[in-house]
DNA sequence: CGTTCAACCTGGGCGC
DNA sequence: TGCGCCCAGGTTGAAC
């Protein structure tokens, strides 16, 4: 089935012009004229256009990076913009308001240098539970900040660690060595639901209401959190006040009752 | 091997 | 209103 906003095959460039200033873009815009794109994909957080040519846009949005269809927020923030040969098909615009992100034009050797299996560990959503637990097992690090380590696993994200360990009932400051068999498979299955179900409410938009869809609209995955932004609220299944920690600079929270 | 810190940026929210 | 903080879904590199 194509997705809604596919835009492989026959999509083709027709011009493609990077606003005023934009730092992070490595490559002269020329060059994407008039390619094609040949598939669409996602490398753990990452988001790749395929091209014709055999490179690959690639987009890393970090923190504040939106791919939007159609018109962004605000003209203030726009990085890029791609138009395409087809009147019909509506613009995609990277807006980023903070200007973390990136964007490469890289061939598959850079790919395989920047994405491969030496920076990137297998995805969060392809991985399976063996493979998932013998990346972290060993590790004397505490659960929370290596399951955000993208050499692991790739895919995993600072408000979806504190979510998955809720749910697995771990506590985020245990070491990975001391966790048993149980609680890691309890952590790779929570991993799976939290983040296919994340998807499919497409994203958590918090307070500034930053992250949005391809649509500009928010997700809806916000109202699911059971710990996430919830500091001292009622764990939904102790009433025990959720905690707020910083673990590696990052928040976490954590039921301290449930999570063990 | 692991941790901590700073840096990259903008802007919303809060206390004063 | 304004100012000065703190915070933010991420990653990288340096220092220890």
């Amino acid at each position: 089935m194509r997705r809604r906003h596919d835009l492989s095959s026959r999509t083709r460039w027709t011009s493609l012009s990077p606003s005023a200033d934009v730092p992070f873009l490595a490559f002269d815009a020329p060059t994407l004229d008039r390619k094609n794109v040949v598939r669409t994909r996602r490398i753990g957080k990452r988001v790749l256009l395929d091209l014709d040519s055999s490179e690959s846009l690639v987009f890393q949005p970090k923190m504040a990076g939106l791919l939007l269809v159609g018109q962004p927020p605000s003209e203030a923030h726009v990085r890029m913009r791609l138009f395409f040969e087809c009147g019909s098909e509506p613009e995609v615009i990277y807006w980023d308001r903070r200007g973390l992100g990136t964007i490469h034009l890289w061939s598959l050797e850079q790919i395989e240098e920047h994405l491969g299996p030496s920076k990137l560990g297998p995805d969060a959503l392809a991985i399976s539970e063996s493979d998932f637990r013998l990346a972290f097992c060993e590790l004397k690090r505490e659960v929370k900040p290596a399951l955000l380590d993208q050499s692991k696993v790739a895919g995993i994200g600072n408000l979806y660690a504190s979510e998955i360990l809720y749910t697995a009932k771990v506590h985020p400051e245990r070491r990975c060595n001391e966790l048993n068999r149980s609680q890691w498979s309890r952590i790779y299955r929570a991993s799976i639901d939290i983040l296919q179900e994340a998807i499919l409410r497409e994203g958590s938009t918090l307070g500034d209401g930053t992250y949005r869809n391809a649509q500009n609209n928010p997700g809806e995955y916000q109202h699911q959190h059971k710990v996430y932004d919830r500091a001292d609220d009622p764990c939904f299944r102790c009433k025990t006040s959720i905690l707020r920690i910083v673990q590696s600079q990052r928040s976490t929270f954590f039921c301290p009752r449930c999570q063990k």
